[in-house]
DNA sequence: CGTCTATTTGAATGTACTCAAAAGCGGTGG
DNA sequence: CCACCGCTTTTGAGTACATTCAAATAGACG
């Protein structure tokens, strides 16, 4: 198994245990997809019929709103999945965009074939259902901050937790995402940097 | 089976199938509680060992930010589902209280019993998988509006969503969930009343 | 090199917060 | 049964955080 496989497989094994022999089989149902910068994995208006693995790079989802503007839903990180969850669950058509916004290898897992992994693999429900659990987790803490911080706190939350996002993502998306306007975002970074907390 | 299990079990298999022997089973895993308004199901700093599911009322489960600010995580109303997943899961100690807003009648799950049950019985897993991905949904709804809209929006979309929660929970800890101050909520009742829009 | 988009800067504005105080409301004990 | 206590809700003035709009500058990409 190649060593960017083994890194999905570790990945999917991280809550739960999966025996070498289904890892192999669950592995093999993923596609190997190289994409570069700005590349649309989904576009709204149609249905999700993919979840992806990014092993290297960085991707993000996103919506406009009822004003026209881009909204961050999330990035996914090197060794993080992405989705519209919903869409890909119930098959309605999405109102999500997902792009990549760096060059990016991704592992693409189909519908089919991961209806063939739920019903086919008790131990692979367990693992996507850890994913679920901890995206949850993830999200019902980013509300939690948004009700509960200023923009300067959750900025350097931000880039404590991901060091790197600055590298993978403008500072658009990442106001977006930080549900600020880019112009203060940057007279904050500004501020900050002056201040020397940054 | 009790009107009361029925409606449990019927949660259940909204997103799955689970045949009648298994939800014999699996309800007779959970126990009943009435609670009082105010009871506590959960205290910072326990670790959480059980999941609740609400028949009638409504829970609510916070935190105390670095303010002492309580900040609220989450409403759970009638055939809702509470617990701290976080804690629970990974048997941290948790930091959030979960307490009923008005006199409720819950179903207990114990961690032991869940645990049987996710072992036991591939179905309950599912059911499971489908509670953590629309919880992480709902959630990313939340933090969507709370980076897109504006108060008065987010608290129309609130009530409309959950026409009986001015019932179940304080405008305090309503205005908590909607990350605004108490203050702020009652002026903007006021302006919504007198403009027709509430 | 030129074009397009992202980022920076600054002034004016608005949304929501803080603080303080009054009014309302529910529960409890005399 | 009513008076009191504690907590929630209301009200208002002053303030702070973040936005909008416009324009200049910088960077990326063909």
């Amino acid at each position: 198994m190649s060593f960017e496989l083994e890194m999905l497989t570790r990945n999917l094994c991280k809550r739960t245990t999966i025996s070498p022999e289904e890892l192999s089989i669950i592995s093999s149902k993923f596609q190997r997809q190289e994409v570069a910068k700005n590349q649309f994995l989904l576009k709204g208006g149609r249905t999700c019929k993919a979840i992806y693995y990014v092993y290297r790079g960085c991707c993000k989802s996103y919506i406009f709103d009822s004003l026209g503007k881009k909204r961050v839903i999330m990035f996914a990180f090197a060794d993080w999945w992405i989705t519209d969850i919903d869409s890909f669950t119930n098959g309605h058509q999405s109102k999500i965009n997902i792009q990549s916004t760096v060059g990016s290898i991704l592992y693409k897992l189909t519908k089919e074939n991961f209806n063939e992994l739920i019903s086919g693999f008790p131990s692979f429900e367990t693992a996507f259902r850890n994913m679920m659990q901890f995206s949850y987790i993830r999200e019902q803490r980013r509300s939690l901050e948004l009700i509960t911080d200023d923009a300067p706190t959750r900025y350097l939350n931000l880039t404590n937790r991901y060091p790197n996002i600055e590298q993978d993502a403008s500072q658009k998306d990442i106001a977006s995402y930080l549900g600020i306007t880019p112009e203060f975002l940057s007279a904050l970074k500004k501020k900050l940097l002056k201040e020397g907390r940054s």
